[in-house]
DNA sequence: AGACTAATTGCGACTTTTTTGCAAATACTT
DNA sequence: AAGTATTTGCAAAAAAGTCGCAATTAGTCT
């Protein structure tokens, strides 16, 4: 997967550089999360501004998108570095569980043709409480 | 509606004020919409900071939510207030088309009851390019 | 209608987040 | 190993969001 990110910023004619390398890193260990939480956990191997540059070109390029989980933005590799999936997000403690489902994937196919969009991506975040919240705080 | 907005915000003991009236008229009239839209389109009756915590007041009280559509972040009236809808955005003109699909929404009831999870809501955003932009730039 | 009161506003100062210019440093080519 | 275009870090600036507080206002009670 670092291969192929390697190449395709090569493709690109950019630079393969530390600042990126560690950002790209990062986004592979924690697949959901926030810009501020990159500016901190890499601020060893890139600066701020560096972070924020960074970012921008990887949305450019493809290799990250913005999604909201349980009402929050926050960053995640796309499909191409990382199995395509959706959220359901826990307001309660926070956390995001991954799911996926063929159906919802051609019910989405469905929908964008009858609109004749040619669709590029797609994302979904359910909100809620999970299993384990509602069990400790039961309503 | 605009009645049963008053009516929610008296309910919670709180004032029906200029700056609340003018904010939730914009949301109406422009239901997918940018914070920073709002402080400008409404900056004649509300103040930067009012529009700040107006927002945050609605976004407690679930009078709206924050969504991506197309990449950007954007806030729109809730289900109780507008129709309850998914977008189909476009990377190229900008433009969200409003979607609503039966099948979509039991596939989320399906999902979240699997995981023993409660949902409380859902949001969708499918991006690509429109048909419209697909004839005018076709690839 | 007028007075009372708690909620809300506008303002300005402030913090946080994001962007930008530029000289120095670095990755890649030859 | 040198050459070059890209990228970086830094510092400064712009943009976005927050907060305290005195003044104002909506709703209530007479």
């Amino acid at each position: 997967m670092k291969a192929k990110f390697k190449q395709q910023l090569r493709e690109a004619g950019l630079k393969v550089t530390g600042p990126r390398l560690e950002v790209f890193g990062f986004l592979q260990k924690h697949d959901l999360t926030t810009v501020s939480s990159v500016i901190r956990e890499c601020a060893a191997g890139a600066d701020r501004a560096s972070v924020y540059r960074t970012l921008a070109l990887f949305r450019k390029l493809g290799i990250i998108h913005d999604v909201v989980a349980g009402g929050k933005r926050m960053i995640e590799l796309t499909d191409r570095f990382a199995s395509h999936h959706h959220h359901l997000s826990c307001l309660e403690c926070g956390r995001s569980e991954t799911v996926s489902d063929q159906a919802l994937e051609s019910d989405l196919d469905r929908i964008s043709k009858k609109n004749g969009f040619r669709q590029v991506s797609h994302q979904i975040d359910i909100s809620g409480i999970c299993a384990r919240c509602q069990d400790r705080s039961p309503r």
